[in-house]
DNA sequence: TTGAGGATTCTC
DNA sequence: AGAATCCTCAAA
């Protein structure tokens, strides 16, 4: 961990070990965990998706590594970010064995702390659960952009990491398919925390 | 070199 | 419901 996080009192990093599994496994355990940066926002984990490579038709990572992709078949606990429909970013916690090209979509998250930050860096947002209510919100409420591609969320190499508070995940989180795709339409990969007012689509 | 298709968001 | 907006990649 670097000294540029601003750690809380009982936080831990989650550990390169949590990451290396299978990423419908690692989804619905992301719940409930802290996105963190640096002299910046911090916000609870409340919805995620799986992309399973190879095995996912819908996954970037499905046909092969490409540039765009390369993230994704690297080190599990990195920071997969991709730019989507000519505006927004999105990002991904990379998943499973090396070469996998295996991720979970970060797709919302409660704000906990910055989010004076998040309001500046989200003009649109006129209500605290307008700031990181999906995806591209998410990375925008906390400036992730192309520059944070393959930030190692464990080491915190730049500044940017997910970290638990002891608060486990819903014993019973809702689960359904994934928003927003055209193939595997059918796949129950998302996940997110029952009732909770930062999920996207309400 | 070309062009179709996006893991979205905002406004009307 | 439609617009905004541009990168990526396969195919020619």
């Amino acid at each position: 961990m670097t000294p540029d996080i601003h750690m809380q009192d009982g936080w831990s990093v989650l550990p390169r070990a949590f990451y290396r599994r299978y990423p419908t496994h690692v989804a619905p355990e992301l719940l409930n965990k802290i996105l963190v940066r640096a002299d910046g926002p911090a916000a609870r984990i409340v919805e995620v998706e799986a992309y399973a490579g190879g095995d996912d038709p819908a996954a970037h990572s499905f046909r092969g590594a490409t540039p765009r992709n390369a993230t994704m078949f690297g080190e599990p606990g990195h920071l997969y970010v991709y730019f989507s429909y000519g505006m927004h970013w999105c990002c991904n916690a990379v998943c499973g064995e090396i070469g996998s090209g295996m991720a979970v979509l970060l797709r919302a998250a409660e704000p906990l702390l910055g989010q004076d930050a998040m309001f500046q860096a989200r003009k649109a947002a006129r209500r605290g659960r307008d700031l990181a209510s999906g995806p591209g919100k998410l990375s925008q409420a906390f400036g992730i952009t192309r520059e944070l591609d393959g930030a190692d969320l464990v080491t915190a190499n730049r500044g940017i990491s997910i970290v638990s508070d002891g608060l486990p995940p819903p014993v019973a989180p809702q689960v359904g398919p994934r928003i927003g795709i055209s193939r595997a339409a059918d796949f129950p990969w998302r996940w997110h925390v029952p009732g909770n007012p930062h999920v996207s689509r309400r």
